[in-house]
DNA sequence: AGACGCTATTCATTATAAAGCATAACGATT
DNA sequence: AATCGTTATGCTTTATAATGAATAGCGTCT
């Protein structure tokens, strides 16, 4: 059957597509995909009323901030673009009651940007809150088979 | 101000986004969003190994093949194009340990799907465990202010 | 005053995701 | 065997997101 659909699609290129789809069923049945470990993943954000502050990316994003002394070092670890990472910053800090950083425009080595006080207690809770709640969650979710 | 930037704008069309940029800063300004209350945001998911097999949008899906009888209609009332609920249906019965719905090809009035029993116990779970984890982040976002 | 390198901003390009369209295949029912 | 509306599939187009490049402006320090 499978071979039969590669021979009458060998005109056009369409083969490629069909033989990777074909290949990965194949493939999921062998491994028995049906059998690995099922799982529960979640993620957890702070808001403002609609408006995103926090989430997993824009910590790190803070915690490389802190360690570098500036956002274009921080995006460059992460391999962002610094137009993504400087946008990230200006939203976090909108939105955020209190300034998570604070950035310095010109100045000894062109400037840079710190995390407030405010920020370090923002990057703590985050991390607490996504313990506490991911430990919570796996407990439940072994009382729940289905 | 609104009648302002709708005539300057019939220029070129980067106009708007500018104005629309600086109304949004000026707006945040005035609206106040910084004392906005905050909230956090969570999204939960069923994972097989790497491959998800169900989150919120599936899970709406599922529950709208259950109401309409098919793919097709499920579909339609989400307004989301045939194709991709298909391939959800595809990928989400793929990874899961027991199909969550079972498809008919032809048969009267060309076919249809339904969700089997485990699909239902998916459902429920889901919504389970959505709830109890809400309400624990909750309870644990309040204990945490900073 | 000049250098440094970071923030700030625009614009064009590329990458990724979703939608839209067209059509074949299907099989119970009539 | 003709009908029906659905599943199944590939291809094209559109929409959205992210990248990249290019450059102005800044302020401390030497």
């Amino acid at each position: 059957m499978f071979l039969l659909s590669t021979i009458l699609y060998d005109k056009n290129h369409v083969l490629q597509n069909n033989i990777l789809t074909t290949l990965r069923h194949v493939l999921s049945n062998i491994t028995m995909a049906k059998n690995e470990k099922h799982s529960v993943k979640l993620r957890i954000w702070f808001y403002s009323g609609e408006n995103k502050v926090l989430g997993k990316g824009r910590i790190e994003l803070l915690e490389r901030i802190k360690e570098t002394g500036s956002i274009s070092s921080a995006a460059k670890g992460m391999k962002m673009s610094y137009r993504q990472a400087w946008q990230m910053v200006e939203e976090m800090n909108e939105f955020s009651k209190l300034p998570l950083v604070e950035k310095q425009l010109g100045g000894k080595s062109g400037g840079g940007t710190k995390v407030t006080e405010a920020g370090e207690r923002a990057i703590i809770a985050f991390h607490t809150l996504e313990n506490k709640v991911n430990a919570f969650t796996v407990k439940e979710a072994e009382k729940l088979k289905f």
